[in-house]
DNA sequence: TAAGGTACTTACTGAAAAGTATGTCACACC
DNA sequence: GGTGTGACATACTTTTCAGTAAGTACCTTA
């Protein structure tokens, strides 16, 4: 299947794949299940100092709506129900590497230099 | 220059990273000035439909800021001011193509089958 | 019968981002 | 002297997002 953008249709497209990693934690909680990790609620409320049950709770089930996560409900009492992510959210990896190496390659460009402002 | 990450400052740089491209209209602007365009204020205002003088000047000098967008200043009346990217600007379109694969492939997983509840 | 454990929900509050409307500046030309 | 031009600045309103606090459901164990 081959993909044909416009300015217009990539900046698109990209808004719509930044706007599932927006969230004030989605990234943090993205990072505890990289590499097939499997947790629970509780878990993610401890690994994650500062974070609200709300907060967690809505950004999961957002991510679970976008595809990105899974949640595995084992019916017993008290509740235990599990988190991971899809083999989508896995494929994250390699662009949020592209992403992390551009940060990275501020210093080796001359972006210092440019910052201040031209006049000519 | 080797770096080595750890899931906080590896969740902290790309949050950082995409701090910098957040916000209602980066990316629209960004894909105007891609490809070495060097545009006027008044040229992307009319570029970018529904983008009020506010939004345009705030989302140019927050990129400037960061160092992703130049500035030009002719010294004249009526004044002309231009807009391209720095080298490290430029250099994000390998970063946003994987994500833009990575949303494409999407179809290809079996998000879509994965995406009822489970239930064990 | 009371307390507790786990995964939530809901109502409320405050801060930050975006949108709207209007004003300003420095000159050039008529 | 009045008008126009281009690139802003500022004040104000609206909308969105995050945080705090409290409550719920269900069953289990003491």
């Amino acid at each position: 299947m081959s993909h044909h953008y416009t300015r217009e249709t990539a900046a698109q497209g990209i808004e719509n794949a930044l706007k599932l990693l927006e969230g004030r934690w989605k990234l943090v909680i993205l990072f505890h299940l990289f590499g097939g990790h499997v947790l629970r609620f509780s878990d993610l409320e401890r690994a994650i100092p500062g974070i609200s049950q709300k907060m967690l709770i809505q950004q999961l089930r957002q991510m679970e709506k976008d595809g990105i996560v899974r949640r595995i409900v084992h019916q017993q009492v008290p509740p235990k129900v599990e988190y991971c992510l899809t083999d989508w959210g896995q494929a994250l990896c390699p662009a949020l590497d592209a992403l992390l190496t551009w940060s990275a390659q501020r210093e080796s460009t001359d972006v210092e230099r440019e910052e201040a402002t031209r006049q000519d």
